[in-house]
DNA sequence: GACCTGCTGCGGTGTG
């Protein structure tokens, strides 16, 4: 039965504030009129607007609502950010307000007082909002399905966010739950722009149909760049940007508030120190955001921006989100943007009111940063918009779930597994696999058979499936969920005020009495006591700064070829716009020197110094496929010729450093007799796998899946377990799988993670493809060119090694020889 | 002549 709306409400609401009801809201309206789920396109306009419209239709469901209807659950809307839950709620009740008591609204994060849980656990509000890992939460207590019984609507807002990672499947099988409970469960969600929006609507639906609606006209966005004014004395390499601290501070000074992105914690903390330094009557104006810093400190400053008393935040993504609500002026990038997706988002957040246009300045933090903020430019008019991808059926999300089906009422196998195929993350989801799952929660598969603990889900007399035991459902409640995060460590003042955390690693470092920057602060390093650095205020205004061990993420495909696309534009003597006008002299140099890099030509350039024997190429295929590509050119050339090569690799190129010289015309022509085709798509998974340390890189992902499936407990909260342990035992059951399981469909899903996500196998197949079809320009280098040099810098460095130890002990044993002669 | 790369998100017990 469709659900009741009485329409006349929502105009009548709307008219009488002046507001104008767009198309799209039409078709929203009807559409759930006629019992229709969807995917509302959201490409601009803030959620704020959205939850406001959203609560005006909910405002006329609640007008016809029966009084029994009105007492219990009928609308779920689901959000990624606790923040976010609170800002919804104050959005919805707008409309709503007048409605209360009978038509009740709450949220239900982890931050609900459990005053609230309580009444919850009586009677649900009429409309709740919740996170991904509240929803499980609730969908593991016994009661779950007559608390869900009434549920008409369920609305996910920010769905791009989800969708392209394992909350994303979590959420779809909480769906694939309610949907099995309610067939005419309606399902909306709100998705920003993305190169696959089909995929997000079938993501968010299943099996079941929709319709996709496309909301507000896109606004006008404006990227530009801040261009440096002594382009010559700009760095070739290097991601700090600091010598464009003056640009910076002109902008912040020319707008109300500014919001100013940073790509890692460390360099946030770095660029609102010198912002502070350079116009110490900021202090008190200007502020840090990140995603270390303690929850206080992170609610200090988004009040501040409310308020309107923050003249800029200097931040990393953790305000790519959430800031819908704040009033924002200007929004700067300092460094590469790595996506469209990512910059067109963080444009978004400036600007909300209708009609005006978002402007993004890009600042570069080294020269060839500007050939990127070009082709962003570029790729940003033309809307070439990055797709995300749904992951394919991740069995420690499926046991997860399997557990907590269990436990909220319990299941029977066959009639779950149906359920379980209609979200679409499972839809080929095998026989063969639902058995292996159920196996394993049922006793922990073939090698922990001997632990009680890992008998998790067992079968009553009726078939159907429950936890067995207090204590094991307890410990599941408490590892709801698929963020995995690093172990960290507390910093606290000595007089008790929390600042935020950091590494292990970092702390280790430190002594007593040592300065160090963090939270904006210079701060003086006391005590490690119990996973907490005690410091107090230092004066001074150097300090080390601590690094994060954060993702990799690399330049996306499609800002890499519109970077292509303007080098091909250069090669031609075409420089358009201020970017590549800046970057002429530079690229002039690259061109004298050796030659441009562009989508036709593959540009290899070779040069001998004192370190070696250096091969540079530029594929343009972003960090994860450079690194993998040179592990496997180094691979294939040494199964030719022994030999030892170190690597370095950017978002644009890799260089393969060789003690020995190395006749690399003779590889890429084939010529001399070898059969060694370098780029060749035959056995690509066969030599990536070979040519790496594949053991240990799955492993390294082993980590989070273990924990995902419920193999590793975390600790009671409060009594963290440090890195050390959770490492232990994770690579404990990776080796007990490995010798005595080695069917373990989580060991099969670690490896496929790592291909995938962290050496992108497909983009490095697309890459080698794209190679094969580039003309050749070979260059013999006097001396590292723009290109090459960054990558000379790179410290990093990876050594694989063929070559036999007697071999090396020669080559030592000649460079001593050469170094004693006069 | 040179450089300080690595994001975000959530959730939770027991026993006084």
């Amino acid at each position: 039965m469709p659900m009741s709306l009485a329409s006349e409400t929502v105009k009548s609401w709307f008219s009488t504030r002046g507001w104008k009801i767009f198309p799209f809201q039409r078709q929203v309206w009807k559409a759930i009129a006629t019992g229709q789920s969807g995917l509302l396109h959201a490409s601009t306009g803030s959620g704020k607007t959205y939850a406001v419209w959203f609560g005006a239709l909910l405002r006329s469901m609640a007008k016809k609502a029966s009084k029994r209807e009105k007492a219990s659950l009928r609308v779920l809307w689901i959000t990624p950010m606790r923040a976010l839950a609170n800002d919804t709620l104050k959005a919805l009740e707008m409309p709503l307000a007048e409605l209360r008591p009978a038509w009740s609204i709450a949220t239900r994060t982890g931050d609900t007082s459990s005053a609230e849980r309580s009444r919850q656990a009586k009677a649900l509000p009429s409309v709740l909002i919740t996170t991904p890992e509240s929803l499980s939460l609730m969908l593991s207590k016994a009661d779950a399905q007559s608390q869900f019984a009434s549920l008409d609507m369920i609305i996910v807002d920010e769905w791009h966010e989800l969708m392209g990672n394992k909350r994303g499947v979590q959420t779809q099988l909480a769906i694939a739950r309610l949907r099995h409970w309610n067939p005419m469960l309606l399902t909306w969600g709100l998705s920003a722009t993305l190169g696959n929006l089909q995929q997000a609507q079938n993501a968010l639906l299943g099996t079941g149909q929709g319709i996709l609606v496309q909301g507000e006209k896109s606004k006008q966005i404006k990227v530009d760049t801040l261009i440096p004014e002594h382009i010559a004395r700009f760095p070739w390499a290097g991601h700090l940007g600091i010598q464009m601290l003056p640009a910076v501070i002109r902008e912040i000074e020319s707008n109300s508030t500014t919001l100013v992105f940073t790509n890692t914690r460390s360099q946030a903390e770095i660029w609102y120190q010198n912002l502070l330094n350079a116009r110490p009557d900021w202090a008190g104006l200007i502020a840090l955001h990140h995603g270390s810093l303690a929850k206080e400190v992170r609610e200090w400053v988004e009040q501040g921006l409310k308020s309107g008393q923050l003249k800029a935040v200097v931040c990393t993504s953790s305000l790519d989100l959430g800031v819908d609500f704040l009033p924002v002026e200007r929004v700067l990038q300092i460094g590469s943007a790595r996506g469209v997706a990512r910059l067109l988002q963080r444009a978004g957040r400036s600007g909300h009111a209708p009609g005006r246009i978002s402007r993004v300045p890009l600042v570069p933090t080294h020269s060839l940063e500007l050939l990127e903020a070009a082709g962003a430019k570029q790729a940003v008019a033309l809307r070439q918009i990055e797709a995300r991808q749904v992951p394919e059926k991740p069995l420690d999300v499926l046991v997860q779930h399997l557990v907590t089906v269990a436990l909220g009422g319990g299941f029977r196998s066959e009639e779950l597994y149906a359920e379980v195929k209609n979200a679409y993350s499972y839809r080929n989801l095998t026989e063969e696999e639902w058995q292996w799952a159920l196996d394993f929660v049922a006793r922990g598969g073939q090698s922990l058979t001997v632990y009680p603990e890992y008998r998790r889900v067992l079968p009553d007399e009726d078939g159907v499936y429950r936890v067995p035991d207090i204590a094991l459902g307890r410990r599941h409640r408490m590892s709801i969920g698929t963020i995995v995060s690093e172990a960290s460590v507390n910093v606290k003042f000595l007089t008790g005020g929390r600042i935020g955390t950091i590494e292990e690693s970092f702390i280790s470092r430190l002594q007593k009495g040592d300065h160090f920057l963090f939270g904006g602060r210079i701060l003086e390093f006391i005590r490690f006591y119990e996973m907490t650095a005690y410091v107090k205020r230092a004066t001074g205004s150097k300090g080390a700064v601590p690094r994060w061990q954060g993702g990799k993420m690399p330049l996306s495909s499609e800002l890499a070829h519109a970077a292509l696309e303007q080098l091909r534009l250069a090669s031609n003597d075409e420089f358009k716009g201020p970017e590549m006008r800046a970057l002429k002299p530079l690229l002039d140099i690259q061109q004298h020197w050796s030659a441009l890099p562009t989508a036709e030509t593959l540009l290899i350039e070779s040069l001998h110094s004192r370190e070696g024997y250096h091969l540079f190429m530029y594929p343009f295929g972003g960090r994860a496929v450079h690194a993998g590509l040179a592990s496997l050119i180094a691979y294939r050339v040494a199964k030719e010729k022994a030999n030892t090569f170190s690597f370095a690799f950017n978002d644009y190129g890799f260089e393969l450093l060789a003690p020995e010289a190395v006749d690399w015309m003779s590889f890429f022509r084939g010529e001399n007799g070898s059969e060694v085709a370098l780029f060749s798509i035959d056995h690509l998974l066969e030599d990536v796998l070979a040519s790496l340390n594949a053991t240990e890189l799955s492993q390294r992902r082993f980590r989070e899946i273990a924990r995902i499936a419920g193999l590793v407990f975390q600790g009671y909260p409060g009594q963290p377990k440090s890195n050390r342990q959770l490492q232990a035992s994770s690579s404990l059951f990776f080796e007990v799988f490995r010798k005595h399981d080695a069917g373990n469909l989580l060991l099969t899903q670690a490896q496929t993670e790592v291909l995938e996500q962290e050496l992108e196998l497909v983009r490095l197949r697309n890459t080698l493809q794209e190679l094969q079809g580039r003309r050749i320009a070979f260059t013999q280098l006097p001396r590292a060119t723009p290109f090459a040099f960054p990558l000379m810098v790179e410290r990093f460095r990876e050594k694989l090694s063929t070559e036999k130890l007697s071999d090396r002990v020669g080559r030592l044993l000649r460079e001593l020889e050469k170094a004693a002669t006069p």
